[in-house]
DNA sequence: CACTCCTACGTCAACGTTGACGTAACCACT
DNA sequence: AGTGGTTACGTCAACGTTGACGTAGGAGTG
């Protein structure tokens, strides 16, 4: 029942060596010849010998425990999870396992894992920063810990990063809307503190400003955390006296809670819109529904070279990665205005 | 820049004590007294000490590393995602961390990660089983690694685990499409190596059998992993004489496919969906989608709760918990034959 | 044949922490 | 004053592993 793991000094006894030995064979160094070599991994697996990581990681010199944290925001969101998976394929070929948590964007809780991660001594973490002052990531990265932040920048120097091209996809979704002839078009953001938030809103901008269309300030509503906010923000969007032809919805819950809310007015298929994010059945909608889509598997796939490069030591200059978004044309974003 | 980590020895010289008193007044244990434990954690403060939870775990008695694995087929399914999400949510609650892989429902695969987890000395394991032999689960488990298998069961003994009703809301499923006077129901389902395929199958065939409906094999098309395998699964059964007037889809990736052929053909209002499994934005398709859904969070903490007894030394029989999921109306499964 | 070099081992200590146990100082009773 | 108990520390060794170094024996060299 709860005999105790088998350790190195039983495969020596076993075997007949020292125990010394017995680490050269396990770990595949030279010294040890064949037919002791033989013996020894035989009673490796007579006893069901397993090298203990942790034991070996705090002897040897480079002191790597060969997993990695990863600190996003909820891993319950497709897009945290795709990624996830991604960072995860990739440091696993290289031996390295994944520690994961949830920030919740939330700062105390963020830092509460940051501790956690670092009193089991992972290599390295790939964070999404929570909203606000990132001093307990700084904090972490002065200490001297690998870190790679992806989806959204360091407010601090020297760490790397990955991102999307969230100013420009906006800007060139919303020049496609004014293109179509739409004039009213609105904007619905996530969490202002969120940086993601605010490069699309200046796209927002910028895509208005190169197609010569006025703001109106009351069709941006931004700090619509969730699929309930938003749905609140559209209904008041569209019982203005000149309500928005088309919206751009900057993060893929406020999409979603958009979309409700044209469905319950039987408006889906006369307001345009154009989402930040895709998800999964959008080209199932009625119209399917146009997004900007992230290389998730791209950014995922970066970060963990990132990250896996640190860790071995690698010490040239900051990276900010850049993984391109494409925009996705289903449907919704090609109504015109009526 | 790579200066060491500073150790208990550090902060014991600084605060001019042992490492004992320091390892003391860290873990809150009595034996210390007021003013030297304000120095040792002032100490502790200036030098930015951090306990090392691996050393602490090599040497404690208990040998905890406060630390679980999970093993699920595919972190990026949301199905998988959600779950994780739950569970990581209980353990952190408890101070556990969690380790994330995907085992690709790859047997070999499911093996490496297994020995990587154990490497690293987690204290339990939460599996989603792949499919065919569970060999490896079941070595692992008998050398007495607290275990929980999640949405399938073991196929062997003395281990805990959490499922869904699989059957008997499958079986509700059918017979409600039946009481619709459906006569023509196809089954199409995930691996036949899968549990919770045979399980929703069986239930299928139950439901039929309740409403006097006689099974006609060819409108069972199992094996299909994945959305593109169901959607050429669903043209098949719409291109027989006698085609299906309602679909029960097994799994969600099942689902998907099969509405994406019913909408290209135009039939989505007219073929009754009745899928296994819920997704994001199943209520806003048209016609929104009629499934069974599994309660995830539920699953997740019951899964959590019982790894972390089994860690803690919980010895009571194994339990299989049934976490009942429940049929949510929506339109398409209440479409009625033509 | 003495010398060096190499190979295949072994010995010992240390990684950072804690359990077992020791001890000095102090208090409270006889 | 002697006894017993408690409190607040310290000392030492060990958890499982590996780096540094030692050594015995054989092969190769001049």
């Amino acid at each position: 029942m709860d005999r105790r793991e088998p350790t190195m000094r039983d495969v020596a006894a076993l075997a007949k060596v020292s125990t010394k030995t017995v680490s050269r064979v396990i770990n595949g160094l030279p010294g040890a010849g064949a037919e002791v070599a033989d013996r020894v991994r035989a009673a490796a697996r007579t006893l069901g010998y397993r090298p203990n990581l942790t034991a070996s990681a705090l002897r040897r010199s480079d002191r790597r425990s060969a997993t990695i944290g990863v600190l996003f925001e909820d891993l319950s969101n497709p897009f945290d999870a795709a990624l996830l998976r991604a960072v995860e394929d990739h440091a696993r070929r290289s031996g390295v396992l994944v520690l994961a948590g949830s920030n919740e964007d939330d700062r105390v809780l963020q830092r509460e894992l940051l501790v956690s991660l670092s009193a089991r001594r992972v290599d390295g973490v790939v964070v999404m920063a929570a909203g606000g002052h990132q001093d307990a990531l700084q904090h972490e990265r002065e200490r001297g810990t690998p870190m790679v932040l992806v989806d959204r920048p360091p407010t601090f120097g020297d760490t790397d990063c990955v991102t999307t091209t969230n100013r420009e996809s906006s800007r060139d979704a919303v020049a496609r809307l004014a293109a179509l002839g739409h004039r009213d078009i609105a904007f619905l953001g996530d969490r202002r503190t969120l940086w993601t938030s605010q490069e699309r809103y200046t796209g927002y901008l910028e895509g208005l400003a190169r197609a010569g269309v006025a703001l109106r300030t009351e069709l941006v509503h931004t700090d619509l955390h969730g699929a309930d906010l938003a749905e609140t923000a559209t209904a008041a969007l569209l019982d203005l006296d000149r309500p928005p032809t088309a919206l751009f919805t900057a993060q893929n819950l406020v999409t979603v809670g958009a979309l409700r809310v044209l469905r319950a007015r039987d408006l889906h298929r006369r307001v345009a819109v154009i989402g930040f994010d895709d998800f999964p059945l959008a080209d199932l909608l009625e119209p399917a529904v146009t997004v900007v889509r992230q290389d998730v598997p791209g950014i995922g796939r970066k970060a963990a070279e990132l990250i896996l490069a640190r860790v071995d030591g690698d010490t040239s200059p900051p990276v900010h990665a850049v993984v391109p978004a494409a925009l996705v044309p289903r449907g919704s974003g090609e109504i015109a205005p009526s």
